[in-house]
This record gives C-alpha cells, structure tokens and sequence, in this order.
DNA sequence: TTGACATATGAAGATATTTAGATATAATCA
DNA sequence: TGATTATATCTAAATATCTTCATATGTCAA
C-alpha cells in the first residue's frame, strides 16, 4: 500500500482513537449537531470538546457548517458509522473471548 | 453505549493508529507469519517492531504462538480487514473530495 | 554447558496528546 | 455602541507514545 495513503489512513484511526471523540461521533449519528447541544450531550469543558472537534475536523471525518452564531457538524462519510460498528463488534467478540478463557482456566483449577 | 466499551473500542482504533502498526496488519492479512518475516518486511529496528507487535497483542487484535525459537504472530479477528478496507475507502474518498475542491477553487480563480 | 539465534523487555530522551483555564473572535440583541 | 452568547484558540502542565540502545529470556545445537 503506497506510504502517504497509509499515513492517512493511521491518522483517521487515530481520529477515533479516543472515547471522547467516540462519543461525538456517536451523538452525529443521528445527524447535524449543533456545538451547543454536543456538549452537554457528551460532557466535559466547553474548550476542551471544541478541541476534539477541530481534531475530527482536521482528519476529514466531519465536516462544519456556521449558522449565526452556532456552529453545526455533520459527518462527512458515513461509512465510519459502518466502522464504528464492526469495531464494537471486534471489541465484544474479544470480551467474549476473555470470558471464555477464564472459564476455561477457572475449570482446569477445579478438576486439579 | 457502555463507557467501558467505548473504552475499549477507543483501545482498538488506537492500536491500529501507526503506520507500522499498519503495515504489521497489512503482513498477516496473508496469513500468520513468523516475526523474522514481519520485521524485513515492514523495516524498521527489531525492538520497535516488537514494542509495535506488543502494542497490538495487548489490543487483543493479535494473537501469538511460540513455535521452537519463532514467534508467529495472526490476526484474532478477520472483521479488522473489513475495518482496514473501510477506512481506506474513506480515505480515498477524502482525499478525493480535497482534489474536487482545489479543482473549484482554482476554476472560480480562472474566472475572475 | 556454552554459544548462537529469535524475540521480548526495560530505560531514557524526544515528541505528541490531553486537559483546564484564560482569552479571543464573531454574531446577535438591547 | 456595548453586552451577551457561542465557539475557537492559546498556554501550560500532566500524561502518553515513539524510538533507540542495552539487556534479558528462552530455545536449540554443538
């Protein structure tokens, strides 16, 4: 794969690399969001959401729209949704695993 | 979502932020492969390409198997190719839409 | 046992990310 | 105009990540 389209690439995985910013783009999912109702829907200091904005922003996943004194986000491709969601699947497939070694362990213990 | 969860789902994408972490992915998209394999093929010094294997194992995305001297590292999870391929889609698509872009506002220059 | 090889781990410095507080900007309203 | 509101940016401290070098561990063969 060529080397500056890998760089992208890690530098969108890295976008979403943080709960934070999951959560923004969880609270996109239903569609445009203002600013103003972002932030008490995921929590935090005004400053600090506005920065993990710009970071979704400059990696090109959401997009920003200034409508008066607000300022709307959308996504920009919806195909992270799909992403999103086949790596909360990957994430409880492994819990699973866990669970079952554990078991597995825990009853190797039993028998002696 | 679960905040745990989204924790962990946060893990993930961050493991698979790095480019070398990339390419690691990219070698055992073939199938497992040996360490001594993965390291000339992706570059890079023996100790970083091990911290890099580390940082994936503990992800949970790979899994490792002492065979003798060798390790061989595979994939827990064939969904993450699907991620992979995804996320490439939409960096080509990004990228793409900068190209459109630059085209217009070039145009609208040309014009006067 | 000794040596060689494959891999992992630890430590340290350089760099990046995260967070909060303070301040700046820009739109609206009285 | 001046005040208010919504959002962004700057700054600095705390923390995390990345890279390299040095060293440790475990396996095999002589």
């Amino acid at each position: 794969m060529n080397k500056a389209i890998q760089e992208r690439t890690a530098a969108i995985f890295r976008a979403l690399a943080h709960p934070l910013r999951l959560q923004i783009m969880e609270t996109l999912r239903r569609g445009p969001c203002c600013v103003c109702k972002i932030i008490p829907r995921v929590g935090g200091e005004q400053s600090n959401v506005s920065h993990h904005l710009a970071i979704l922003r400059k990696s090109g996943i959401v997009q920003c729209d200034k409508r008066g004194v607000e300022v709307w986000y959308a996504v920009t491709d919806a195909r992270v949704f799909e992403i999103m969601d086949l790596m909360n699947g990957c994430v409880l497939s492994n819990l699973e695993r866990s669970r079952s070694l554990l078991e597995a362990v825990r009853q190797s213990i039993d028998e002696g």
